[in-house]
DNA sequence: CAATTATGCGAATATTTGCTCGTATTCGGT
DNA sequence: ACCGAATACGAGCAAATATTCGCATAATTG
């Protein structure tokens, strides 16, 4: 079952369909905007464009056929921003670029909540789509690059994903500031500086043996429960928080 | 204008009537487990429930009451789960702690990962319900504990909103690697580890020049903050993550 | 300038879904 | 047994919304 198509029934060859073809993407960025998920639908977004919904329908089959587009659009961007920043970024300090990241993430964020929310929700409910994981990747080998740059400063043992956890976390502490507030906290960007900074600076505890925090000779402590099993019970929990 | 009621409409007095509220929020779990939020409409929850849609309304005056209750529900649930394991982390080192909280995270998002999209989302988008304020308070305030109990460990110009930042950057690197793979990576805990602590003891960059003169010189370590009581600013928290 | 193809239109249709309401059944008490 | 109240039922209404289809208009071609 391949699932519902998403390509256009009609690719546009002239220039007016072509220039639909945005006009309907941008008709459905405002919508989006404004009304956020609730209210957004493809009559609506057709009559924002000013456009009849069986043009609409001419270039996206289907509803997700659009928001999918619309997200293609947006990470494309996105990765095309990051990837210019990391390339102006070279030269400067480890505590700059991570600075200039931070920052970048809470502009991004606050630039447009309601989209950046509405966009991030319906990628996580949509069919995961090749092209939206392409974009995706650019942005974490942009930022991979940028660690690189500094691999000096970096923790010596930095897992794998650490770029992908650096977009995670930034993303989420920025994301939990906003959409209430047009305004970001005035330590948001500070707050977002400290945790990627301590994600890639810090020492990895656990099995650090030459460490001094946990090498010092410790004679054992509590052994009881193995650190990170707390509580057997419940095993279909609900989520966390 | 006090919004659309929540309240049932009937308060269950006799036996089968609390029962059918059971039944009804277990049926409406199963339903946005197996279809996430798609497909989850009152007709389908009392399909699956064995019920009729009318029995439902008299319970749930309306669709976002029963959601509403689903999230109660969880983030009680949570709230309880973390205050237990904060509690039963008492004299177990800083390590462990954190060791013990990402575990927790880690446990807690992948025992149903579908159902805690589902409903992060839902809640987003709902008026926010004092009730879910209230559990959410419980659970950053668990946090601030641990935190304050081991806050000779910390940075010691730790954010005001750290508790809540902790609880957002295990959530987001927790959810980045599940929903696809039913199993976490096996480095995911350790990741998560890595973020937290990171967070946590990093000296923040920016204006650390004589970084030592900051930390060293220090007579009186940090005991201005009495462990138990979760900070006196900040009453009114914004939900964390 | 026909002929043909591409594009655009939008009223009409199909589907989904929250929710009501008249009726049937069961409960608790006497 | 009997009654009033509580509970349960579920067909169906109404509003929202996705999608279609026959037809009009514009561009392209030969």
């Amino acid at each position: 079952m391949p699932g519902p198509a998403l390509d256009p029934r009609k690719i546009p060859r002239q220039q007016r369909s072509k220039a639909m073809v945005d006009l309907i993407l941008e008709a459905a960025t405002r919508v989006l905007r404004r009304e956020s998920l609730a209210g957004f639908n493809t009559n609506r977004v057709a009559e924002v464009a000013g456009i009849s919904v069986g043009s609409l329908y001419q270039y996206f089959p289907n509803k997700a056929a659009l928001v999918t587009a619309l997200i293609d659009r947006a990470q494309t961007a996105i990765a095309e921003a990051i990837g210019t920043l990391v390339r102006e970024l070279d030269g400067r300090s480890f505590e700059e670029a991570l600075s200039a990241m931070a920052a970048y993430s809470v502009r991004q964020q606050y630039g447009d909540p309601v989209l950046a929310a509405a966009l991030d929700h319906e990628e996580k409910r949509l069919p995961i789509q090749p092209r939206l994981r392409e974009a995706e990747l650019k942005i974490v080998a942009a930022v991979q690059l940028l660690l690189d740059r500094h691999a000096g400063r970096l923790s010596p043992a930095l897992p794998a994903g650490a770029a992908r956890d650096c977009l995670a976390i930034a993303r989420a502490l920025v994301e939990a500031d906003a959409g209430r507030g047009a305004a970001p906290p005035p330590d948001l960007e500070a707050r977002v500086l400290r945790a990627l900074h301590g994600y890639l600076t810090v020492a990895p505890i656990g099995r650090t043996p030459a460490a001094e925090a946990t090498a010092v000779p410790h004679p054992r402590r509590v052994r009881a429960r193995s650190a990170g099993a707390p509580r057997p019970g419940r095993a279909t929990q609900r989520r966390p928080r």
